[in-house]
DNA sequence: TTATTTTTATTGAACGGTCAATTAATAAAA
DNA sequence: TTTTATTAATTGACCGTTCAATAAAAATAA
């Protein structure tokens, strides 16, 4: 039963996050949402900062987890950059509302330790992933440079339309300039 | 003594906000950094409400106000260019606290509608105030597209530069990449 | 000038509401 | 029966707002 009620209540989580921003997300928000009563949430999590941090080590799994799927059968470097263009782009199947959440958690990392380390671990993923595809194709040096230029480039073109409240062609749209770069950082120092 | 008290009250705000988040800055926090009763934030901002929003209207007007201020003698649309990034580097002066404060509003943006208007302002200012040099050096279709890759550049840099709690030459650091950046999209698209 | 009224600026206690967390009770399963 | 899963009521802290009271300043009248 645990594994079953701990993935109901971070996925309660995650749709009260996005509706009503983690600010005004409260245990009876979730809990209501869940269709269960609000003491389950300390019962499986200790509290409600378990339930969100949890929440957050979610989102971050299921990152890893859909650019891992893409690129589980081999493809070439410069695929595998599209590919983790568009995994953090789409970055929890289906539900664009979860753009909003990340942008929650992520103002709160600023204010909890646990929370900053998991913004860490992904920030520096981004750029990892980057990393190691781009010095398939060009020296390390101009590998690190693109790698932390193309890392920018996709938070700045999500972060803008996520923003914007963009609709799905917008968000499109942003993800399209963002593998346009890609490709223009592959031919600019690519050998 | 209104407009005195208005201001104190602003920056005790942006104090708050900067150390405990907006989450968790509340009318004493406030008030107390200030000096004053917790009773004069509604007396002269009507509720907690109209000070947050007193607060980013000022923090935008001090984005504008410094990038008028560096481009107020002449100069070239380069020069200009580079102006911009420093001042949306710098988002206010010697306060790099306030860095965290911005990301704080935008996140709460997404569930506040005349945040999310404020929001829009700002986006669309930085677009336009990069369009307007790019257009001086280049084809307007191309000036459309450098302004837009630009202003993402210039947010992501700085997005991934708050998150990571970067320190002043990280923060330089980062400043440089995005001006560097600049430059590149004049050569690739300039006449 | 001095005495008085009026206006403005400010306080801080009280109120109603909501929060997260706890707890005792209950239901179901083993 | 014992254990596990869940509820619903309760608790105490804290929130933003309101408001009657007060202090200071300004205006007016003597």
């Amino acid at each position: 039963m645990e594994p079953v009620r701990r993935q109901q209540l971070i996925e309660a989580t995650l749709q009260s996050v996005a509706e009503l921003g983690l600010q005004a997300t409260t245990i009876n928000s979730i809990s209501k949402k869940a269709g269960m009563s609000s003491g389950i949430i300390s019962h499986y999590f200790g509290g409600k900062q378990g339930l969100i941090e949890a929440t957050v080590r979610y989102l971050l799994s299921s990152l890893q987890r859909s650019l891992l799927q893409r690129t589980s059968q081999g493809c070439t470097p410069e695929q595998r950059l599209m590919f983790i263009v568009e995994a953090n782009f789409a970055v929890v199947q289906q539900q664009r509302d979860t753009t909003r959440t990340w942008l929650s958690f992520w103002a709160h990392s600023m204010h909890d330790p646990e929370l900053h380390r998991l913004q860490r671990v992904n920030a520096r993923r981004l750029y990892s992933n980057l990393l190691y595809s781009f010095k398939q194709l060009m020296a390390p040096g101009e590998a690190r440079e693109a790698a932390e230029l193309g890392a920018a480039m996709i938070d700045g073109l999500w972060l803008r339309a996520v923003l914007n409240k963009a609709d799905d062609a917008q968000f499109d749209s942003a993800q399209d300039l963002a593998k346009r770069y890609i490709q223009s950082l592959i031919q600019q120092f690519g050998v």
